[in-house]
DNA sequence: TATGTGTACTATTATTACTAATACACTAAG
DNA sequence: CTTAGTGTATTAGTAATAATAGTACACATA
C-alpha cells in the first residue's frame, strides 16, 4: 500500500504522511477503517517503528487520523478535516485583516478587494 | 549602536537584524543614512565581516536598507519599506481568498467577516 | 594606485532533524 | 490474569543543515 523511495530527498515519515493523505482525501481508506499498526507497517517496510510513529502523530495533529491507545489508528471523518481546515483559513483571515489595518491600509480597499474578488468566480 | 548579547539563543547575524530593524523604524537611522560599513562593525563587535554580510543582504532583500558595491550599505525609505509590506499582505490576502472558495467557505461569509471586521474597528 | 567598500568561495563548527534501539503502558481476548 | 497486539516515551547515534570564520576577489573614489 505504501512505498519509500530513497532516490527521494525527503525524509521517510514525510512521505509516509504525504501518501497516506493522498489515500484518505481520495477516499481510498474510508473513516473509521484501520490504518496498519505501527510495527506491521515499520516490518513491511523494513524501518524503525519509530518513524512510522512520528509520521502517524503528524496525521492525527493535522486530524486526518485519530489515535486509541492500544487498539490502534484510524482514518478520521473527511468532514471534520474540512471543518478544520475551515476554521484555520478563517483565523488567517483574521489575522491578516488585523495587519493590515496595522500598516494602514484602508477598510474600503479590503472590502472592494472581496467584492471584486467575489464577483470573479 | 549595536550589541550582541551571546546569553541570546538567536544567531548573532539575527540579532544584527532585528536591532537595524528596530532603529530604522523607529527613526534613529534617518533615510540614505550611511550603515557602519561590514568590517568596521565587524571589528566593533569582534566576530566575523561574513556574519555582519549575511545581516545586511537578509536588511536588504527584505527592504530595510539598500546596497553600493564599493561604497556602502545605506538606510532605505520608511515610504518604500511601508509599500512593500502592504504588497506583500494584499498578495497573502488573495491566496488566502482563493483557499477559502476552495474548501468550500461560501463568498458571502467571506463579505461579512470583512464588513464586520470593518464595523468593529 | 591606495584605501575603503561589498561579495564570493570554501572550510569549520555548532545546531537541528532524522532514524533507530529499547523499554514501558494500555487494550482486548482467551 | 496472562498473552499478544497495540501506541508511547526515552535515549542514543547519525545525517543534514545552519551559522560562523578564513581568505581572496572586485568595485568605487579620491
Amino acid at each position: 500500500m505504501i512505498q519509500i523511495d530513497y532516490k527521494d530527498s525527503r525524509p521517510i515519515y514525510e512521505q509516509i504522511v504525504d501518501k497516506f493523505k493522498t489515500l484518505i482525501l481520495k477516499g481510498v481508506l474510508s473513516t473509521d477503517e484501520k490504518m496498519p499498526s505501527v510495527r506491521s507497517l515499520a516490518l513491511e517496510l523494513a524501518i524503525n517503528p519509530n518513524t512510522i510513529q512520528k509520521a502517524y502523530a503528524q496525521l492525527e495533529r493535522e486530524g486526518f487520523i485519530y489515535t486509541v491507545k492500544g487498539r490502534g489508528n484510524f482514518v478520521a471523518e473527511k468532514e471534520d478535516l474540512v471543518m478544520e481546515k475551515k476554521q484555520e483559513i478563517l483565523e488567517q483571515f483574521r489575522q491578516l485583516l488585523i495587519a493590515a489595518t496595522e500598516v494602514g491600509i484602508p477598510k474600503e480597499e479590503l472590502v472592494n478587494l472581496v467584492s471584486n474578488f467575489v464577483k470573479e468566480q
